[in-house]
DNA sequence: GTCGCTGCAAAGTCTTTGCAGAGAG
DNA sequence: CTCTCTGCAAAGACTTTGCAGCGAC
């Protein structure tokens, strides 16, 4: 059975531990924990939006109108979190990246091809049968992702 | 059963079935069957790769060196062919995206993440699983896509 | 204090577009 | 002939990089 994922983030981790974890990573590799650095963690993580590196831009611009926070940090930030497996993107057909937290919590995802919103849903069976052909190929799995294009329930009326 | 598919071309679609199709559908929309085009669906034809648009630009100047063909008019081709479902293109983590031919010959695809190359299967159990986790989720589906990310055979050595 | 980080702007990629001449129908 | 295509080069969109001053540790 298929499940949809509405509030994975606050079931599954708390952001004292996500933030914890990223303190760890910084100091692991001798980086600076800096004010821009948290904000955009912060950011992402109070999204429930998949974000592209402008729109999370924007949001910070918005929410925190006196840090001056660069395009060129935000997109310097998600390469070093997706680099660490701390957040994952998500290539469309069109231009450009999308970036949500969480690799850990697994999912994959329906997008309207009308409004463009996103739907996450975790499929057990699927999960099981990827790794299976992986197996079955010699192919060694490290990571997978699926999308299901289609029209949304909205969108249909 | 998963299975891979190695010759899916040859057995499904002729070369001349795919370009009286291409044919038909430039008429009717009162577009032009060009050099430029033909040789563009024949180099996809003929190439077991998943192409860029530059690999298939040099491509074309490799085989057919007297014919100046244009990136732009390579972007746009391809573009025309996205557009009717003749090809379809896959985006990768980094940047740019690959084109293959033949919508109508289903498939998914494991990507090796050390050398890029491409392995491509079917597996039933999964295109049921999809239809039926968008039909639960009220979403109309139109199509998908499945990559699954890890190290193929030979980059394991 | 040191050394990494930031914002800015410049430089890179990849892709699209405008245009005048070429060519298909 | 007409109207679309093409190649070229310029423009655009998105992302990365260099640098000088700033700030975490």
């Amino acid at each position: 059975m298929s499940k949809v994922i509405t509030n994975f983030k606050d079931k599954t981790v708390e952001y004292e531990q996500l933030l914890n974890d990223f303190k760890s990573l910084l100091k692991k590799n001798s980086l600076k924990f800096t004010i821009q650095r948290e904000v955009i963690l912060e950011t992402l993580y109070n999204s429930d939006e998949h974000l592209t590196p402008e729109s999370l831009h924007h949001l910070i611009q918005e929410t925190f109108p006196d840090l001056k926070t660069g395009i060129a940090t935000v997109y310097r930030t998600l390469l070093l979190l997706e680099d660490s497996n701390m957040v994952t993107s998500l290539s469309f057909g069109a231009q450009g990246k999308k970036y949500e937290l969480g690799a850990k919590n697994h999912h994959d995802h329906l997008i309207c091809t009308e409004c463009g919103c996103i739907t996450e849903f975790v499929d057990e069976e699927i999960e099981d049968r990827q790794e299976n052909i992986a197996n079955e190929l010699g192919f060694k799995m490290k990571d997978h992702s699926m999308q299901i294009y289609g029209i949304c329930n909205k969108c249909q009326n």
